[in-house]
Parts: C-alpha cells; structure tokens; sequence
RNA sequence: GCGCCCGUAGCUCAACUGGAUAGAGCGCCGGACUUCGAAUCCGUAGGUUGCAGGUUCGAGUCCUGCCGGGCGCGCCA
C-alpha cells in the first residue's frame, strides 16, 4: 500500500514540477485515524526547493489528484497531505495479496552476496547469556535476509590459535594432575570453571595416567578446544542457530595466508620494525596509532589473523560483509578498518554491528560474569529456564545498540506472561477456528468476496499492510526488533478482532471471506516468526 | 584525560533515520465467558523524553556544553 501511494505521489509531482528530481516520497502512517489511513510530508520537503508555501504545493498536488482507491483527501497542519483509502481500495488491495500473500515480503536482495559472521566465541569455555544475543541477532538477521531474496554465508571465526588456548590447554593439563593426587596452583590468567574439571577426568577415563609420563601440552589445547567447541555447537543447535561455515584462525596460518598478508602490506610499504616487533602503519588509515603485527617473541598477533581472515571475506566478492561484535571491542573497529583500507578495499561494504553487554539480574542484584573465574551462567541455562522461544524473543525485543538487563527471576517467574505466548496464541487461535469450523462440517476453504469486507476489518487490514514496512525497515537498519514489536501489534489487532467479530457465521460468503483475513494474519505470523525463530503452534 | 554506546510512564522497552496530541507490555484499579480457545478483550490512572542552550515551519530524534550509567584506550583476544 505504501509503495502504491507513494508512486502515484511520485507521478503527479513529476507533472507539476518537471525540473524537481530526486525527490524521495516518504509516506507514513499519521498518529491518529482521523488524519486518514496514510500521509506525505512532500509538500513540505518541496518547500524550500520550489520556494512556495508547502500548504501551496499541498494543493497543487491534491487538486486533481484522483484515484479510484481514495476516498479523499486531506491537507492538514502544517502542509501534510492525508490519505482516506476506500472500502473498495482496500478489497482490491487484498485481493492482491490473498491470491499471493508471498508479495507481502519483499526482494531486497535481489541476489546479492552477504557474509555474516557472529557469535565467534573463544573455545575456552561454553557460551554465556551475552553470547545468547549475539547468536539470536545474527541467526535472525540470516533468516530475514534469506527471505528478502539476499544470498548470506553465515560464518563462525573459531579463535583456535592464540594465547587463551594455551592458558587452556595449561588449566586443563594442571586438573589433570590434580586428579592423581598433585598439588596444584592455577595461575591468576587460567580458566577455573567447573567445566575444566570434567575435560580434565574424561581425558583420565580414556587415556588414564599416560600424560603425567608425558607432558603433551598441544593434545590438551587440543582436546580441550575441541571438546569445548563441541558443547558450543550443541548449545547453538538447541538454540536453533546453524553455521554454514566453521573457519579455524589456525587455518589462516597453514593455509599461508597470513605470511601472505604480510608480504601484500611489506610490498605496500605499510609495515615496518621497531624494538624488535613489526608494525602495522595503522595511523595512516586513520587509526589512532600504529598497531603491532608480530611481536618481538616473533609470534604473530591476533590482529594480525584477523586482518588476514578479513582479507579473504573481501576477495570473496561480497556485497556485504556482516561482523556481529560485542560492544567491548568497539575500540578494534578504527584497526580493522585501516587495515581494510590499506588492503585497497571498499571498507564500505562492511558492516560492524555492536551489541551492548548483558548484565544478569538474580535477586535484584547483578551478577558478576567472567570466563576465566569461571562465575557466569550459561546460555543452555537460560534456555532450560525459560524455553528457546521465550529466550530468542527475550533478547530480540531490545534495540542491539541499548543494554540488555536478563532477568532471570522475571524471565523464569513470569515465563507465561511474556509477549512470545501472547504472539503464538494468536496463531494457535486462527488454527483452531479452522479446526472447529471442520469439526462443524462447515466449508473453511477461505475466499474472498470484496462486498463482504465491513468496517470491522479495516483495521486488521492496515496492520497487514504495515508488514512489508516493518520488513524493509529491518533490514535497511540491520535491526530486526522491529519484527517482534510488530508482531505483538498484529496479534493484538487479530484478538481484538476476533472478540469483536464472529468468524463462522451461517453467511457462506461472509465466512470465507473472514477466513481469507486471518488466513493471511496466520500468514505473516508464521513467517515473522521464522525470521525471529520462534516456533508458530497450531495448538498450545 | 580521550573515544564509543545509553539516559523516554513505578519497572522493562518502542517511536517508521526531522513530522501532527510521545506509544506498548508488566504492575495498580474497575468491567466482559450458555456462542469460533478468557494464554483473550474493554476501560481508568501514570510524562517538563537527564539538564541547559542552538539549528527550523516542526526536535525524543541533528549540533554544542554539562550531569549520570556502561564499555574501551596492550607486543591480550
């Protein structure tokens, strides 16, 4: 509805005034029903431009502004023009979108290539609330961007190769001694969690004391990251988040894209030596100073790896380049920028989103979370607290850039009053008119009459329409937290509808054409709430 | 000290990149089930959008300065 009023606008500007270009028509929906169903600011956007008075132009565009949808037209306030759609503009609109509801989400992507990468926590330990977030915003903007016709690889950055493995493969290898009996001390910077314990007995159950004869430091790192890496996969599956690609930063090296790297910014003349490290000119970029590669010891730095995985997220051709960070490493940006830009890459084309930490709330109070004392709770704990459904909605609700305060007493406690029931019952609702209609032997095939749309259904209508500007929205600002607030509003737009309104009536036309409304409404539910994965139940 | 994010109803949060009288949920109070599911609906109350200026037809949104909270500023990742 938006786009058709908007090209109509768009065609009658261009009679009036030929030489304007480039103006784009923003049509929005007023605050209130008496300002009608849509309005346009152009007129005053024109002002300055055509130096007329914007009620001026209002009128030059109203006058003689005719179309069969629209009842009337209004200019209103300041020089806002108002839109008043007709029963019959609205029938012939859904008539449309019945027949191919599918239209109601649009081709953004149009094919083009986008690399998504989240979630990317080190394997040292299992994932936490905060992690929870990151997966459940990039797991969401996949799917939205999936069904808006975009092609995305969704890739997982698996930091298997720097110092925190070896503080790794250390704690474990020290819990392992300690099971026979040793003394031992765990240094300030190793991992004390319980989960290095358990690592520590299932090596003493499949090996039994072969390691305290041989000190094998690279099989602890080993067997620790990938047993870690294991229990993250199983938590993101029951979170119902899937990888299409599990990138190893060791790989970087074997592979030589590292040196590679290297030798592409030394022949540059971008990288240089100093007090035995080499650095990075990272300042020319626009960074705020220059950055160290490679240490004196000569082991590379984490920079390093990370500039060279970046460089091959941009050899591969993509349109967009999605890193899903949490805010505490804002501070990188500046680095991998620079060093994006020395590559003589478009830094354009990616995209860094930040989410703000979430702070744990038990008892009133915040909890204090950190990997290393091992003091955190876990996303497979929320998830067994409060359900998958309920977590991803959770955490979906809020804008990424704000902080996030979980809850647990609340999200636990009040588990049956989150706005994620309140959203599936809607659709459990539209099912089980079906059912019960079946269960009368009436005939629920939905059709639709355009003389049996009343007064009653307008409102669920415009709600419909709104679903294709909630969608574009989202996707233009990378922020899906609009697809849960939206669709709470049309499940409130459906109940209230349903209190209000009799389904199945004796009317076989009427009937039907009241099944086509909620058929559509269950619909867009079950697609909005695939994009935010979250199961759509016939029954509850 | 410098940089980034955030301050909106009692609480948790929205507000369509500058639009009209700032909206929801939870909580409080009061109503609605012999009819398609009451996990629902209807109604009441609740605000100087942290403060002070500026930009313009118009500011929660943009610019400046304060105040408050969070996070960064490594040859850590």
């Amino acid at each position: 509805m938006h786009e058709l009023l908007a090209q109509r606008v768009q065609r009658r500007i261009r009679e009036l005034f030929p030489d304007v270009e480039g103006v784009e028509i923003k049509i929005d929906v007023p605050p209130r029903p008496e300002m009608g169903d849509y309005s346009t600011n152009v007129a005053m956007t024109l002002a300055p431009l055509l130096k007329m008075a914007p009620r001026e132009i209002a009128g030059k565009i109203v006058d003689g502004f005719s179309d069969r949808w629209i009842e009337k037209i209004e200019i209103a306030g300041p020089g806002f023009i108002n839109f008043f759609i007709s029963k019959e503009g609205w029938a012939e609109w859904f008539s449309g979108i019945f027949s191919d509801p599918e239209k109601l989400i649009p081709d953004l992507g149009k094919g083009r290539k986008v690399h998504l990468e989240f979630v990317s926590a080190n394997p040292t330990g299992p994932l936490h609330v905060g992690h929870g977030r990151g997966a459940a915003l990039g797991d969401t903007l996949t799917r939205l961007l999936r069904a808006t016709g975009f092609q995305v690889l969704t890739e997982y950055y698996i930091n298997d190769a720097g110092r925190q493995i070896t503080k790794l493969g250390e704690s474990v290898y020290l819990r392992y001694r300690e099971l026979f009996g040793e003394e031992i001390t765990l240094e300030e910077d190793h991992y004390k969690g319980e989960y290095i314990i358990e690592i520590a007995r299932k090596i003493r159950d499949l090996y039994g004391d072969r390691f305290i004869r041989e000190n094998d430091l690279e099989f602890f790192k080993k067997f620790a990251a990938e047993e870690i890496l294991n229990g993250i996969k199983e938590d993101l599956d029951i979170f119902r988040v899937k990888f299409d690609s599990w990138f190893s930063e060791r790989s970087l090296y074997d592979r030589g894209v590292v040196d590679e790297t290297v030798e592409i910014l030394k022949s540059k003349d971008l990288i240089y030596e100093d007090e035995g490290a080499i650095w990075f000119r990272s300042s020319l970029f626009g960074d705020e100073k220059d950055r160290v590669i490679r240490r004196s010891t000569g082991e590379p730095t984490y920079f390093l790896a990370d500039i060279a995985y970046h460089r091959l997220k941009f050899e591969g051709g993509y349109d967009l380049i999605i890193d899903i960070w949490g805010a505490d490493h804002h501070g990188y940006e500046p680095r991998i920028r620079a060093a994006m830009k020395a590559l003589g890459f478009d830094e354009e084309r990616l995209k860094i989103l930040f989410i703000q930490l979430v702070s744990l709330i038990k008892d009133g109070r915040p909890v204090s979370m950190s990997t290393r004392a091992g003091e955190f709770v876990t996303l497979r704990d929320v998830v067994e607290e409060v359900g998958v459904d309920a977590a991803r909605f959770f955490y979906l609700l809020r804008r990424n850039d704000s902080h996030l305060d979980f809850d647990l007493d609340l999200a636990r406690k009040k588990s049956n009053e989150n706005p994620v029931y309140y959203v599936q019952y809607a659709h459990a609702r539209i099912s089980s008119i079906f059912r019960q209609g079946e269960k009368k032997g009436l005939d629920v095939k939905p059709e639709f009459f355009p003389e049996k749309l009343g007064e009653g259904e307008i409102p669920l209508l415009k709600k419909i329409a709104d679903f294709s500007r909630i969608i574009e929205q989202s996707v233009r600002d990378l922020s899906p937290h609009r697809i849960p607030f939206y669709l709470v509003e049309l499940a409130r737009q459906f109940h209230q509808y349903y209190n209000e309104t009799r389904v199945l009536t004796e009317n076989v036309e009427e009937r039907k054409t009241r099944l086509a409304l909620i058929e559509v409404v269950k619909y867009i539910l079950r697609e909005g709430l695939e994009i935010i994965g979250v199961e759509a139940p016939e029954k509850m």
